[in-house]
DNA sequence: GTTCCGCATGAATCGATAG
DNA sequence: ACTATCGATTCATGCGGAA
């Protein structure tokens, strides 16, 4: 629909003040427009960088996005891409990024990140609850954690170990007040509801029984005649093994659950470990502007030339 | 079959003997005869205690079981029934019952410890992470983490939050070397089996087309006519709904699962929470031997009468 | 245009072998 | 002894060419 361009910085600066609304100021449009990728597509900004994150970081001003979902190279993992963080050196290794995104995160919005500690010597390795409290003394509140599980995980059996099927998904936030956007994540309905609804008397069905507070009763009215409820906190998706190019760290479906948990339209999501950037196609297809922050020059590459894809399927 | 029967010390020794093994000791045959309800269905022992389990557990020989299977009171969680230990005072109130647990497992036993942190002023707490942590320099190996996920339960829904939905199954070890009896937990092969499967042609059947050493050709034979795979680190098992008469949902499968991978038959099994005495009443029910522990007098009398009945079942 | 089948590939882990 | 590399193990899924 429309073509790929490069934004100028007077360009960025109408995007920043009609999408992004009140809050702009001269070095968000500065940020915008620097040095990165600005693409249009239904009106929607997506901008990849290229750098080491914790510096990169520094150019965005504070509380200026509204989602941060990444995934950063796990301890030990992808060495020959990322050179691999040993266990023991991972949380002093995070903390200088986790502190930036403490800074650019809006008040109201949240952080989530997605890691698994690594089996090391028989044993399950603790960086990850390291990782956890010493983020809480950053000042950052440990709201939820989610769990991924993967059905199709990597296969393997050992004398005294199964198959690793399921990764973090820890939820940070700045404050309690964070935007959460519930109705926009539902699924349809399961088998049980039927199940428990078909044995209920008429009177079950119009009496409010909200005696202990905290029963099934209490809401039960509610159910009926829905197609959708809720979601819980296990979030079952399948990796994707594409034989095609390169492997993305996570299912688009991912980051588009917490993108659409998290923000509306046209806000801000950031994920300072793009990767190949899925989090940042996912956002601009569900129209959310976007900043990616990525070390490895072929990874920006790729992405861009991706966003550039997507842009020419519309 | 047999009716249910205290054990004098004579014939608690005749058991320890045959079925626990050549380990027997004075102490042993003491234990297992002293002032609880030994009762024996199928030539197994299950063994009650009325007590605070860090006491109680003082009784108990070194090196003596082979799994313990426990869900502790979750900090602040069921107040009325077990006081309340406030999250900030957990560790501290977990570290000696978890020294005495190191002590009574045998070098190759498995200590699997269900526990969930709740949430305080909407945040996680982290006391669970502070207790792995602590658990590790008391001399636990934290070999694993499972995730119990249950599926039944009705959709809840807050403000800034959904149903928690899972539970953590914390696996430790006194050494790496501990017994798994993987193939006592199978589960039945996924669908895609069938669906790919049903229209290969006989020759592909019969042919080992074991070209490159990698992927489904080369073990395409092995499929066929295999129905059950090795389980993953998630456990699927739905919440039970009949806990009439205690507080703590645990369903049968659960600690049967954990029974049946870590534990042969006439192995000892120990709860020192025992609650409602599902574990003992499921390890009863697979032939193994069970210890259990409750502080309160009522769940005592109620597991007695519950491993009576199962008794008279048979 | 469907459906079907061959193949590749995963944030894996262990134990043995090699420097 | 202590680390680095390698082969073997194993299940679910998407892609693409074939029927």
């Amino acid at each position: 629909m429309s073509k790929a361009d490069l934004l100028s910085v007077k360009e960025a600066g109408e995007w920043a003040s009609r999408y992004i609304g009140k809050n702009v100021t001269p070095s968000n449009i500065a940020y915008l427009s620097y040095n990165g990728l600005c693409k249009e597509k239904n009106s929607v900004v997506a901008n990849i960088k290229l750098g080491d994150c914790k510096d990169v970081l520094e150019e965005i001003p504070d509380d200026f996005v509204d989602l941060i979902v990444t995934s950063p190279p796990y301890a030990d993992r992808r060495k020959q891409s990322y050179g691999g963080i040993p266990p023991d050196k991972y949380v002093e290794w995070f903390l200088p990024v986790g502190r930036e995104l403490l800074r650019v995160l809006k008040p109201d919005g949240t952080f989530i990140l997605n890691i698994k500690e690594k089996v090391e010597n028989g044993e399950r390795s603790t960086y990850v609850l390291e990782l956890i409290l010493a983020l809480r003394k950053q000042g950052w509140l440990w709201t939820e954690e989610f769990v991924w599980h993967k059905k199709n995980s990597y296969p393997g059996k050992w004398p005294n170990r199964f198959r690793d099927a399921w990764e973090r998904l820890l939820q940070f936030n700045k404050t309690k007040n964070f935007k959460m956007y519930q109705d926009a994540v539902k699924i349809p309905i399961g088998d049980w509801v039927n199940e428990r609804l078909k044995n209920l008397s008429e009177t079950d069905k119009i009496r409010d029984n909200a005696k202990n507070g905290s029963g099934f009763g209490k809401n039960i009215s509610n159910w009926l005649g829905k197609s959708t409820v809720y979601p819980d906190n296990v979030l079952h998706l399948p990796t994707e093994c594409n034989n095609k190019n390169h492997s993305a760290a996570f299912p688009d479906a991912l980051p588009a659950w917490f993108i659409k948990l998290f923000t509306k339209e046209n806000d801000i999501v950031l994920d300072p470990f793009a990767g190949s950037g899925t989090t940042l196609r996912v956002a601009q297809n569900l129209n959310r502007h976007s900043i990616g922050i990525e070390i490895i020059p072929e990874y920006v590459d790729l992405i861009k030339s991706n966003l550039e894809q997507e842009l020419r399927l519309f």
